[in-house]
DNA sequence: TGTTAGCACTCTAATCTGTCGAGTGCTAAT
DNA sequence: ATTAGCACTCGACAGATTAGAGTGCTAACA
């Protein structure tokens, strides 16, 4: 791959990311002012198409890269890209709309991810079981209903309603509360099981169905909670026109309706470089994802890390979308609330 | 309007409903058995047209019904709908699998709501700032910060990272926690405002920028707090055959995503017979709705209500989703958790 | 008088046809 | 090594044609 095929293949991607059609020889040769004839572009596009990383639609028609193109491009060939004035305002603007909440919000910062990319943005809460029980608060609501707060040592909260049987007063509410207290506080959540609270349960001397409860609570609230997956800016596929076709975006929603299969995209990569990893097109490894590629990254919040993904068609800005997920990291790091 | 012409307009428009053709004299004597002609049909169509019940698409093409002509099958030709035992089963295997948290999680119902109907879902919790403080929280996470939790007496719960200024100690986040509950427990949110808080913390002795900071995170986290829109289902859409257009389906979407619009959507209305409201192509009011009805029911669940909503194409099912809505209506309110 | 058979007419959707143009690959000249 | 020239390919587009479903009207009928 000698410089002026690298050249071309620049053009072509750019080209095609611009106008989403097939790019020809002579159209090539208009738009980039490369010193050479349409001929000599089609010998070198020829060769391209043969090492891969090209293909024709069809016959008569124009170029346009394939997934190995966009590989080629993504690691070899793209460049740092640099948000101009009006990203960068348009940027801050949707930040100071976004307000106090945007770091502590995810769907705030998904919101403001699909905006400035115009792609679908995903964010992911890693389920990070490590976490511990900080505290747990039983609140009496009515005579037959209590809330219970357990709050984690990450500083996310989870509740629930339970009920109280009759004949519990909020004495032994709190007698209750206390001794859960004392028996999970500092507990990792991946050191919750079932045995851990029998062994618990058999120590305590109160209401035992009331213990009972909040153990079922614990398990089945926290250990058996999903990993929550936020999503916004869907409908922008919608404004590709590689997505018409109502049945391919059909079966791209559908496939983002189901969380975990999202979520599975996004866990760690080896491909990772700077902690930003990039899937093309059947990359992905999900049929119907692929005309689309993911940007993923981690993300320190102030109080927490999130995974967060860009999705789009394979035809992606990807230098652009890199250049403000840096940018936003960047703006976090340095204490962007 | 005779019997007749009740019989005519409730076939064509079940007729409709199932098969999205514009229905014609001819079949509609094959499928519905009348006994009559198509010529006569045809008659009564044309009477039908010219009073408003039905159109046509063009000239040579058969009929469908007209806004009207649905409004006038739901107020006066639609007889209830009977859940098959198909759905039952269907319905039942849908509450077993959202598990305890179907009443608590408005998500959960949401999905219930959308895969039992196959149309779209949306749930709204009503701001309903009648509501009253009932607990306030403060547990220290790190030396530097501490969450905020505040109950409310629905059962809600909110909550907040603070931050901790330097040389505050457990002792002191403790009294200042007692300070609050004792000057905000019971409060109406709607009472809350800047003078009484002001007044408040005026009384109080510790530290003062720390009372700011929950304050703060009082007016505008409970008070300016949108009221919360969950939707559950939009690919339903896509499989219906009215909505093969992109450009039709984007608009919606992105009206969807206009939660403020929806939730203006969902409020009271006064045709609201037995907590029930249909809304019907334009009447909805929404350009990009116009082909699509909305049902508008409102919930008694254990804790709390809640307003629901099903879109589905003014081909909706209407019989069939009022069924879907009575019962779940009824399961709720006979204490299915 | 209400119903119906028959018929001419209308309009769409689907299919076919021919043309245009962008693009290619190959060859021979530079 | 590059490029001009040329024959060829294929999709997109625009008419033209056809098939079919459906209508409205009229006249016959019970």
């Amino acid at each position: 791959m000698d410089e002026r095929k690298r050249l071309i293949l620049n053009a072509i991607i750019q080209d095609y990311i611009c106008s989403a059609e097939p790019v020809g020889s002579r159209t090539l040769v208009k738009r980039h002012r490369i010193g050479l004839s349409p001929a000599t572009i089609r010998n070198e596009m020829a060769d391209l198409e043969e090492m891969g990383y090209l293909q024709q639609p069809h016959t008569s028609a124009g170029r346009i890269p394939s997934p190995r193109g966009y590989r080629f491009y993504v690691n070899s060939i793209m460049e740092d890209y640099i948000l101009t004035p009006a990203e960068l305002n348009k940027m801050e603007e949707l930040i100071a709309a976004a307000g106090i909440s945007l770091s502590h919000n995810p769907r705030q910062l998904a919101k403001l991810l699909a905006a400035v990319t115009s792609y679908i943005s995903l964010i992911a809460e890693p389920a990070d079981n490590v976490q511990e029980i900080r505290h747990i608060n039983l609140i009496p609501l009515t005579v037959a209903s209590a809330i219970c707060i357990i709050v984690l040592s990450d500083g996310s909260v989870k509740h629930h309603t339970i009920s109280i049987p009759e004949g519990v007063g909020p004495r032994e509410i709190d007698a209750l509360a206390k001794f859960i207290n004392r028996s999970l506080q500092g507990i990792q959540l991946k050191n919750i099981n079932s045995r851990l609270l029998w062994e618990l349960k058999a120590e305590f001397a109160g209401n035992l169905s009331l213990v009972d409860e909040i153990y079922n609570l614990v398990r089945h609230q926290l250990l058996a909670d999903a990993q929550e997956l936020v999503m916004d800016g869907a409908t922008n596929l919608l404004n590709e026109p590689e997505f018409r076709d109502v049945d391919k975006v059909r079966e791209i929603f559908k496939t983002l309706e189901q969380n975990e299969q999202i979520l599975k995209l996004m866990e760690a990569d080896p491909r990772r470089i700077e902690d930003l990893a990039i899937k093309i097109g059947p990359e992905i490894g999900l049929e119907s994802f692929t005309d689309c590629s993911l940007v993923v990254a981690t993300f320190n919040l102030t109080d927490r890390k999130v995974t967060l993904g860009i999705l789009g068609p394979s035809r992606m800005q990807y230098a652009k979308t890199i250049g403000f997920i840096r940018w936003l990291r960047e703006y976090f790091s340095s204490g962007g609330s």
